[in-house]
DNA sequence: TTGTACGCGTTATCAG
DNA sequence: CTGATAACGCGTACAA
């Protein structure tokens, strides 16, 4: 049988070795940033390379060298426009930095530990969390299982130690928001949360029921939906309000991120038929894109997502993985919405 | 030095092995699904490898194979919110069927060709472009360093021959619109396009203004943005409708997309204070998640996104790469925008 | 600055 | 059905 010889067979440091009259290694060398090697030796080996069409295999590297640089992302909450934000902060920052993304959807409720061991076969560098079905107990069996070299909660604080967690200060965040709704006046609030599958995501919502508590006396009526979900969110604020009846009704809803605000405001305004904010007011949390739109112009928190981003990069390229924890002040981008 | 004990040894196949008292190659054999071998051994096989938590080191499989398992998915296109539902249905389908996924963003304009070199040096198996800003001259380039098994155009018709494509027929498509337009009797139709990029794009655009002269003697307006993004969509349209100073109005903006048709929506409404569709109707292309908020309820054409992208998985499963083009008829989904 | 064993953990292929 | 040999392409020593 012949073989097909249009087709190049894999060009490999030997052959580029080869047509540059070096050894291998010094194909090697020629193509890391930082290694002894003379620029003469380095323009004639990457002169052969280009004329061959080398690319060294990084496959083979990592498995040489025990490092990929490459993370896995963990998704599986798509329907949060949020998660495009940051996945574009985080590919941008990772790549721009030398890193690969292995981007892993956790199909469903029960999949978060089937997606961790996918990403563990890839034995990547680390593993970033930017979901919300990662609860104590996920994290806990990969920790015990030890598949990973770093793991990642990234945009969610966690009080998990075997974990690194990057993130607003969310207490400090939710305290500034529910000062400004305080100080803009409002009397009433309604507090709209989302899925509450980690003990850590109840901080924002504990935290502003009880700066109300402890500046008014009395606690807001709160609900809360299973996923950040726009849909979701229309929905639950169509089937509470509606049995207000007018009295007492609240006079702004404060959502835990945008994905629940958009829906809010979606529903006061089609399904209720009032007006925000002078019916309603509605605060969200992340600034997503279409918080800027004209027909939202939504007041919301904003996390400093690039920087962030970068320090996340900076976790991963450090060696001493212990106690880089961190969180980030972000501000208040006042809109329009309360 | 004392060596860390506490720390777990990568466990691989020969400690399994040893612990189950057969060879490396039968523990292998365990973990292939068609393999020759016999359940007790291979229970007794993952009774050890589940004892000592090993799981098979991907890295070394592709090496030795060729064969990673692995994806490139390019995406240049954060704006436009249909991004996220694509990688999730694209996600989906490849991880259900054991394929996994490295997100490339293509960070910039002339990025492109990095972006490919950069998942080529991951050795995948194919690469599936998402985004706007592949032209030919890209796709070319990449063609003749041959850096790829397999170039795989996802939701975008492409002439290009060594590349497969995997997307609605756009023309089709458009005249399915267009008729629709027609029907509903609107008669001064502008068309906002999107980046003009890849000779194929203008298939929607041309298309729909050929249909239209074709059935009523005359060109419709068009206009055109870099980007799919609302944002853009939003100012070119207020600028654009600010100069109609109310005669020969149009009745009806067709988009490119929903990205631009959400934009439209929200000009429509918020700059220029009109109604959609009493005023001004508005037509868009994809059926993103926000299309059907009761804020828009646009109407709008959907593609069959699992269908296609379940295809594209069993366009990687084929070994014969030739001839697998593919176009899909989706459906007009019609609310209340047009 | 450059060259040389050896190992990384698996698969393909053949022997028994 | 099971065991064994030879790659796969590169990195890490260390020696020259």
């Amino acid at each position: 049988m012949l073989k097909k010889i249009d087709l190049p067979e894999n060009v490999t440091a030997d052959d580029v070795a080869a047509e540059a009259g070096v050894s291998r290694w010094t194909v090697n060398r020629a193509f890391k940033k930082a290694a002894s090697i003379s620029p003469a030796t380095r323009d004639k080996v990457m002169a052969a390379a280009q004329s061959l069409g080398y690319v060294p295999d990084l496959r083979a590297a990592a498995l040489a060298s025990d490092r990929s640089n490459l993370v896995a992302l963990l998704v599986d909450d798509f329907a949060n426009p949020h998660k495009l934000v940051m996945m574009e902060r985080l590919t941008r920052a990772l790549r721009s930095r030398g890193w690969d993304t292995l981007l892993v959807n956790t199909l469903d409720r029960d999949d978060a530990g089937s997606a961790m061991l996918n990403a563990s076969q890839r034995r990547v560098d680390a593993t970033i969390l930017i979901g919300i079905q990662f609860d104590d107990e996920v994290l806990k069996a990969a920790h015990k299982a030890r598949r990973f070299k770093k793991l990642i909660i990234f945009a969610r604080t966690s009080e998990n130690p075997n974990t690194i967690s990057i993130a607003v200060d969310d207490q400090a965040a939710t305290r500034e928001i529910a000062r400004y709704v305080m100080e803009r006046g409002y009397k009433n609030p309604l507090y709209l949360a989302g899925p509450r599958t980690v003990s850590a995501h109840l901080l924002r919502k504990e935290t502003f029921l009880e700066f109300w508590k402890n500046h008014t006396g009395h606690v807001p009526g709160s609900i809360g939906v299973d996923a950040y979900d726009p849909i979701l969110a229309s929905d639950i604020i169509r089937q509470t309000l509606a049995g207000y009846q007018g009295q007492e009704r609240p006079d702004i809803i404060v959502c835990e991120n945008d994905a629940l605000a958009l829906g809010t405001i979606d529903s006061i305004r089609h399904h209720l038929h009032l007006r925000v904010p002078e019916d309603i007011a509605v605060i969200g949390f992340d600034d997503v894109p279409q918080a800027d739109s004209p027909n939202y112009r939504l007041t919301t928190y904003r996390q400093p997502l690039t920087a962030m981003a970068n320090y996340l990069v900076d976790v991963l390229e450090s060696a001493d993985t212990s106690d880089m924890d961190r969180t980030f002040m972000g501000s208040l981008v006042v809109r329009e919405s309360a």
